[in-house]
DNA sequence: AATAGAATTTAGCTTAGACTAAAAGTATTT
DNA sequence: AAATACTTTTAGTCTAAGCTAAATTCTATT
């Protein structure tokens, strides 16, 4: 009753950790709506997970789900695979950002501690992702991320975009049209209190107007 | 009924594939060794490979199997990803060839069409794979094989490693000590008709006398 | 405080893929 | 040709992980 992490448990600690990232326990609903699955199906492998030893969820009835340290642990190996695959995959193969989201999902479950080793050393160790992402050490802790929303700045405010928030690839490449990337140097010449639009220019270039809708998932 | 491979028929028929390579069908027995499965599992999984629509294997009872040319392809595909993935285990992440096996035998049933061809691509589209093994074509055909095993030479001859058979990490650390690698120019100064013993020698290094144990697994 | 509606859980079913034990077929040896 | 040994198949069971339908619990609004 130990140590069997299948490829689907992954995928729900992977899930419980995102949602209650904020510190509220993750919904059965919301779980189901992530993993593409019926909210019954979550219930059932939340009480799995409760009951394991070392259990690896905290799971009251009706009162959704926290991960126990065994559980989060487990969630950010998965999730330090992740992005380290995806940063490889753009590094080394040529893929874009909006391609890598699904070969890493793939391939996460399944490379070795060997594996994850070996592509972290030669990427020298990155603290980020491609998407900007934190990437968990090596002793699977969580570097704190002091990132804020683009949506925060106003008139005369600049930043480096650090970190974009989404896997949509269409998502992506309308971010990428518009230059707002991990690096990008923007500068807020314009808000508007009433939609809360900001005007943003990058380098020299043309100026654009962007609306919550991006400037919520886009971090400086 | 149809297109659904999941890991455990991609496991089934590459070992299929291999074990009737001969001509002959593979039986339920052996084909339980490799899977490290019991024989009635292998009864079970063969009887359903045989009546899903394409069926991937010919199947009779008592008298073994052998791959419809649907079953074929998909074993081709899967050896592919597994060549591919070992020539460039060992190309870009320093892996050496008694490592990458294991490797290779998880990432082949996950990786995408995309990622076989920008591998592919980034190695040259290589014939052979770090044991030398011939990596089936883009258009999933076997390329023929004219390699004969070392234990054929006579004294006098001499030839280039070409290919080693096995995956026993042991074994392919033994050769290596040996030299006998892909590459090796070996010259044979010696033959024991009574227990088919070689006498070897590489570039100007000692000679040293080796057993068909070895010399039937070391084609040239 | 009652109740409609949403969220969640229970109950029971399904499939893939394994297992064991027992039965049946095939092969070998006398 | 019979007896024994080996191989293969059948029959029945188990677990993981999903599903639907029905029952329950929670929450929000009257």
């Amino acid at each position: 009753m130990s140590e069997i992490l299948t490829q689907s448990i992954q995928d729900y600690l992977k899930q419980i950790y995102d949602l209650s990232a904020d510190g509220a326990p993750a919904s059965t609903n919301d779980l189901a709506a992530r993993l593409s699955v019926a909210p019954a199906s979550v219930t059932g492998m939340l009480q799995r997970l409760a009951n394991v030893s070392p259990a690896l969820v905290v799971y009251k009835k009706h009162q959704g789900v926290t991960l126990t340290s065994e559980g989060e642990r487990a969630a950010l190996e998965v999730i330090r695979h992740h992005r380290l695959l995806e940063t490889w995959l753009v590094q080394t193969l040529g893929y874009t950002w909006d391609e890598v989201h699904e070969e890493a999902c793939r391939l996460e479950h399944v490379i070795s501690e060997d594996f994850e080793r070996r592509i972290a050393a030669a990427l020298g160790n990155p603290a980020r992702d491609p998407h900007g992402d934190l990437i968990p050490t090596a002793d699977l802790t969580m570097p704190s991320d002091d990132t804020r929303p683009l949506a925060s700045l106003r008139t005369g405010e600049a930043g480096t975009v650090k970190r974009v928030h989404g896997a949509d690839p269409a998502f992506l490449r309308h971010l990428q049209g518009l230059g707002l990337i991990p690096g990008a140097q923007v500068h807020v010449i314009g808000y508007s209190e009433f939609d809360g639009n900001l005007t943003l220019q990058i380098d020299s270039q043309p100026a654009f107007v962007v609306g919550l809708a991006i400037t919520q998932r886009v971090f400086v």
